[in-house]
RNA sequence: CGCGGGGUGGAGCAGUCUGGCAGCUCGUUGGGCUCAUAACCCAAAGGUCGAGGGUUCAAAUCCCUCCCCCGCAA
């Protein structure tokens, strides 16, 4: 089949190697402009239109699709399908009548749940156990379009949204073929959405990131799985943003106020007070440093027990 | 030319402003102590102070050039 694809990120990468790799023809690749990205500011291509590149695919990008300059660029294509996946932008009504048989997105998340742009953080940021890929046809909503199939997978106790996002990635390219097969052949299920049972969950921000000692540990160590690449989790902390990588909840408690420092130096590790339960921090990052275990930190720059964290200077 | 922090034995850092013996907390190795230990005591090894050039009696430190790492912003 002639298929359209539009993606921008990571995720959608293996989507896009394995329609490539298939036998259908990918007719044209549609991703967000050039940003500039970076120390420098240089301007960086998304990782699909590096795919798309190397494999000698007409690349699209246009700042707003639903522009009649987009809708004429998709519609010169005819193609059977667009297939989306983390593309970025909406599709209007009008865009979404070109293809001949609709277009079909790929979702990170078991819907109805975790609708929205973001849906593999906020399960982690939430604590869910299981988690999965859909594929839908899309339809004017966010994420709110019939489901076709959908591969439901167990989220690992210690993975972060980086290693998820990228397992998904995966799960989401051969549920995408699989789902594309059927299509072609007029067997794959559809059904409509239980929209009663719908969850949304928004774009991330840099100050979600931003730790709540008076949670308790647990969600606090869900909140660092969540925001793992970016934005990160972080607290305030003298001389500025301490970014707390990787850590764990212990079961002990405390009576010091959430956000207390309990233990600072390199042979008992950072252990911090939550509302509930004590933060073992493992991995951080200073300003100006590179990520490292929490006991090298310490060896360089002891904390000394009973100073808080997550206070803004005054 | 977007803004800023950094590079010092294996790890994390101080020292740089104000030039003058290469330091700290650890780790490693050897020895001691101990019923025992990730504990304690003693000792040792380990350095192109990111690279190159310049100034100076003397440079980790001051000047110039370059390389690399990180944060912000997107």
């Amino acid at each position: 089949m002639r298929i359209v694809f539009m993606g921008t990120p990571l995720f959608a990468v293996p989507s896009l190697a394995a329609l490539l790799d298939s036998a259908h023809e990918v007719v044209g690749v549609f991703c967000q402009p050039d940003r500039p990205q970076g120390r420098g500011n240089k301007l960086t291509a998304c990782p699909v239109k590096q795919l798309a590149e190397s494999r000698a695919v007409p690349v699209y990008q246009f700042q707003k699709l639903r522009a009649p300059e987009g809708v004429a660029a998709l519609m010169a294509l005819k193609s059977d399908y667009v297939v989306t996946a983390a593309f970025g932008q909406i599709l209007s009504q009008a865009l979404l009548d070109i293809p001949a048989h609709g277009t079909v997105n790929v979702h990170a998340s078991l819907l109805p749940n975790y609708r929205g742009p973001a849906p593999i953080n906020w399960c982690l940021i939430n604590g869910e156990t299981m988690t999965g890929v859909t594929t839908m046809m899309t339809d004017a909503g966010i994420d709110t379009g019939d489901t076709l199939l959908f591969d439901a997978v167990p989220i690992l106790p210690d993975e972060c949204a980086g290693a998820l996002t990228e397992r998904l990635s995966h799960v989401g390219a051969a549920l995408l073929m699989r789902t594309l097969d059927k299509l072609e052949k007029g067997v794959c299920p559809r059904a409509p959405q239980d929209h009663a049972l719908a969850s949304r969950h928004p774009m991330l921000t840099k100050e979600l990131g931003r730790i709540d000692w008076s949670r308790s540990a647990k969600q606090i160590v869900d909140l660092i799985r969540g925001t793992d690449p970016w934005p990160g989790a972080h607290t305030a902390m003298d001389g500025g943003v301490l970014k707390v990588i990787w850590a764990r909840a212990l079961a002990q408690d405390t009576d010091a106020a959430p956000g207390t420092v309990l233990t600072g130096d390199a042979k008992h590790g950072l252990t911090i007070a939550t509302g509930q339960g004590v933060l073992a921090v493992e991995q951080l990052q200073a300003p100006g440093g590179k990520r490292m275990p929490a006991a090298d930190y310490l060896r360089g720059h002891p904390m000394t027990p009973g100073m808080r964290l997550g206070e803004e200077q005054a």
